[in-house]
DNA sequence: GCGACAG
DNA sequence: ATCTTGTCGC
């Protein structure tokens, strides 16, 4: 069923790894606009279908600049270590909808952290043609090796090292709260990455403004849906 | 058959 | 991701 796709899918990840760039291309003072993107999920007459949100963030006042939704069918089954090629089709419709141009984009789930370093943020960036960082809530177990748990402090991390590359970093944004996953998308480095996330945390929560604003937007945006029906 | 498994 | 309310604790 899945392993139709797996083929084609890795063929795909090992072209596009051999671009990873961990380095910045940008300079942290010239940026002005990040987004947030996330998406929803439900089932329908034996359909499934999911919602993308992206929320664009002024990176020095914290306002939300811009909010796009998109909603379609979606075809491709999850496959862990494959979720840009199911959610990237929607990602870059919603993409489309934006008037305003992100200098980064903040991913939920993985980016050089990730079996070939292909996790959606790293995969996305090359459509995107922008920097992108990766975000993800749990642990994706790479070769049998765990992550060292940070300290409980805010801003205390772990680098998730493995056979010497470092795949990406344990960060615990805030005191008495799970710690979070980041790792590089593309075109940034990983303390920049640690960086930009910190900057986003605010009191209500462990994420990002960026992601967890998306997330919000996901689900306010299937409700709408699925009460204009 | 059992456990793993970003979202 | 999704199914789901209140409740314990900092």
């Amino acid at each position: 069923m899945k392993e139709k796709y797996i083929k084609k899918f890795v063929e795909k990840q090992d072209e596009l790894k051999k671009l990873v760039y961990l380095q910045n291309t940008f300079l942290v003072e010239e940026i002005k606009l990040v987004a947030g993107v996330d998406l929803a999920y439900w089932v329908k007459d034996k359909k499934e279908y999911g919602t993308c949100s992206i929320v664009v963030i002024d990176y020095n006042t914290k306002e939300i600049v811009e909010q796009v939704d998109y909603f379609d069918e979606i075809t491709v089954p999850y496959i862990s270590g494959f979720l840009a090629f199911r959610e990237l089709p929607l990602i870059l419709k919603t993409v489309k909808k934006l008037k305003t141009k992100p200098d980064i984009y903040m991913f939920d789930g993985n980016g050089y952290l990730h079996y070939r370093h292909m996790g959606i943020a790293t995969h996305a960036s090359f459509y995107l043609n922008k920097p992108t960082i990766g975000i993800a809530k749990s642990y994706l177990k790479i070769e049998n090796v765990d992550f060292i748990m940070p300290e409980n402090l805010k801003g205390a991390h772990t680098d998730i090292v493995i056979n010497n590359d470092v795949y990406g970093r344990c960060l615990r944004t805030r005191e008495n709260v799970k710690p979070i996953f980041v790792s590089c998308g593309n075109w940034i480095d990983l303390d920049t990455a640690t960086e930009l996330t910190l900057h986003f945390i605010e009191k209500d929560s462990r994420l990002p403004i960026t992601t967890r604003y998306a997330d919000l937007a996901t689900h306010q945006s299937r409700k709408r849906v699925l009460g204009d029906k």
